[in-house]
DNA sequence: CTGAAAGCGCTAACAA
DNA sequence: TTGTTAGCGCTTTCAG
């Protein structure tokens, strides 16, 4: 589909050192203007042109002006690929997410906000949520990005983090135990907590709670938050009123109406994240159950539907913007060689309160 | 997960050429892996490497076999760079954006859906927000990624539509006349004229507006959709009702505060994004105005923080993340050399209602 | 001060 | 069936 209409066949026209008798019309060509071109187009060498382009020393001020000129007419602007697959430096990070969804790009503008005014790139690549990808997309990406493409990497939601890269690489809610990659989290368990303690003010004693995918580390951080608050309040917890919603939709109605089809059904629910909260919510509505009324549900992430669910939704919100911007100034550092000394950081969560909670039904 | 415990690792058999003593035991290497190391590793030539990889003809079963599981063994992924260089296809497609905000993630979020499947990757790169580079950076972004990494690309909100590139290119909200460009760009015309018809139904005679920035065209659309809007109810619009916010909160703040100081304000404001709307809110509640009650107010975009205004503010939504979805089915088609029909395509907006309007006071 | 030449990691003729 | 060779566009010694 793509002619390649390249006229590399033609001589470069000779010029003298002055550069005064530079009379052709050459208009700004089709496709992609090369350094080639413009070195032709200039009646120079291709390595002067280099030169001039990165400001090297060892250029007469006539020819830095005169090539110049023909760049900016010809619009010549240097490929990344090309640059990057010569040089060490590139002056671009990246970003590599699974997929683009609202917990990544959230990441991401908060990546983009540290990035200003530090003369760096972005680039955020995902291999396209391939489902086949799944394990190890990590690995993948890193490894077709890094020291060719990209300076560094925030890694989003990781599930391995033993990757090995040949330059920095930081870790945004990694998901797999203490990771050996310098990570920013979000305060999982305080979190948890803050969502228990809140429904246990209320006066709620019998609370359960959906699970998240008990493979992820912030799932069993949160859980781990739950028990915890419990205990605190002298409370037992009963393991028949912890199903698990696996973070997804579907698996959590399944647990809602398992949890709220009980005799014995709890008084509140605390759902490991606001999708299992949704769903928990429409299994009330179409139980009859009504929220806050006869139920209470805290979330937990603050994604931006839980403010327009009905009722709106108690969650506990997680900085993730913050997360993105911490992450790469930890990243900026380690580029630049600076020893970073808080290697694992963790963001406090809290509590966004809206409709979904009240005092238990007397 | 997968730790790879098959002892193949047999030091290949006799080397040719000037192999000296190839008795490497090459542990996981530190840093890239490159093909050559491969193909070293294995004991064949780089380009039977490359024929492995790329599923060519003409290699034994014998071979494919030992070099796949040397790939395997050293964790060796091709780089996305190199291989852009010497291809002309890549298989990636690239969105350009300013800056990463809440619009351009939106419109992300859309491409992203509809590359799923598609065995497409995908790649957002942005300049970083420079402000001195404002001025054509989609030309700038456009040719250092275009030809080299990816296959065609979607521009969000370009201020330039003349670009050309060597692939296919499709613009988002373009913002520079009737562009050159395949485009898809919300019905700004229908959506302003939604949103007065609202409160002209809700009883408003006299409505101001806080106009948007008058170089790009959504503003001028919007603008048109207001005066239409109005001239359909018989109205005379007072162009002094309607100061230019330029679509920022401190502009738009000085705009409303002209506006709604005046002996005879107006009843209801239309704003020509949610941003100045917001910043409305603001002054009416300085100026001790009540929103809905003394004063109506609707915006445009309908930005996540619109939801959490105080009043919760009636918008104009725009279908942003459909926008993201159809300017990559276009771009997928154009890549594939099918011909598109509609090159240019407006999506229809929607009133989103909350309560930030009211009847005028009587 | 300028240009020729050697690659960066990879693919694709073309030889062997 | 395999290896050799020539680049993709660029930067960088190192001679002229």
């Amino acid at each position: 589909m793509k002619l390649d209409s390249t006229p590399d066949d033609v001589v470069p026209a000779l010029l003298g050192g002055g550069g005064a008798g530079t009379t052709m019309p050459a208009p700004p060509l089709r496709g992609r203007v090369t350094m080639q071109q413009v070195a032709a187009e200039a009646g120079v060498s291709i390595s002067t042109v280099s030169k001039v382009i990165n400001g090297r020393y060892g250029v007469s001020a006539d020819t830095v002006d005169h090539v110049t000129r023909v760049i900016d007419r010809l619009g010549y602007e240097a490929s990344l690929i090309a640059r990057s697959l010569r040089n060490r430096r590139t002056n671009v990070v990246g970003v590599l997410v699974m997929d683009f969804e609202p917990f990544s790009t959230e990441v991401l503008k908060g990546v983009a906000d540290a990035i200003h005014g530090t003369g760096y790139e972005l680039i955020a690549y995902s291999a396209g949520g391939h489902v086949e990808a799944r394990e190890g997309w990590e690995r993948r990406s890193l490894t077709r990005l890094m020291a060719t493409l990209v300076d560094g990497a925030v890694l989003v939601t990781p599930t391995v983090t033993d990757v090995q890269a040949d330059g920095p690489v930081v870790a945004v809610d990694p998901q797999a135990g203490p990771s050996a990659l310098p990570a920013v989290a979000a305060h999982n368990l305080q979190g948890a907590r803050l969502g228990v303690e809140h429904l246990l003010e209320l006066g709620h004693t019998r609370i359960g709670m959906i699970t998240g995918r008990s493979d992820l580390m912030s799932a069993q951080q949160r859980e781990q938050g739950y028990r915890e608050a419990m205990a605190a309040a002298g409370l037992d917890v009963d393991e028949a009123l912890m199903p698990s919603g696996g973070f997804e939709p579907d698996l959590s109605q399944v647990a809602a109406r398992e949890l709220l089809s009980r005799a014995d059904r709890p008084t509140a629910v605390f759902a490991a994240n606001d999708l299992s909260a949704l769903a928990t919510l429409e299994v009330a509505r179409e139980l009859g159950i009504e929220v806050p009324g006869q139920l209470s549900v805290v979330g937990f992430d603050n994604i931006p539907e839980s403010v327009l669910a009905e009722p709106p939704l108690t969650t506990v919100q997680q900085p993730i913007r913050r997360m993105g911007q911490e992450a790469t100034e930890m990243l900026l550092a380690l580029i630049a060689g600076e020893d970073v000394h808080d290697l694992d950081r963790t963001l406090d969560t809290s509590l966004v309160l809206r409709s979904s909670t009240a005092p238990p039904p007397s």
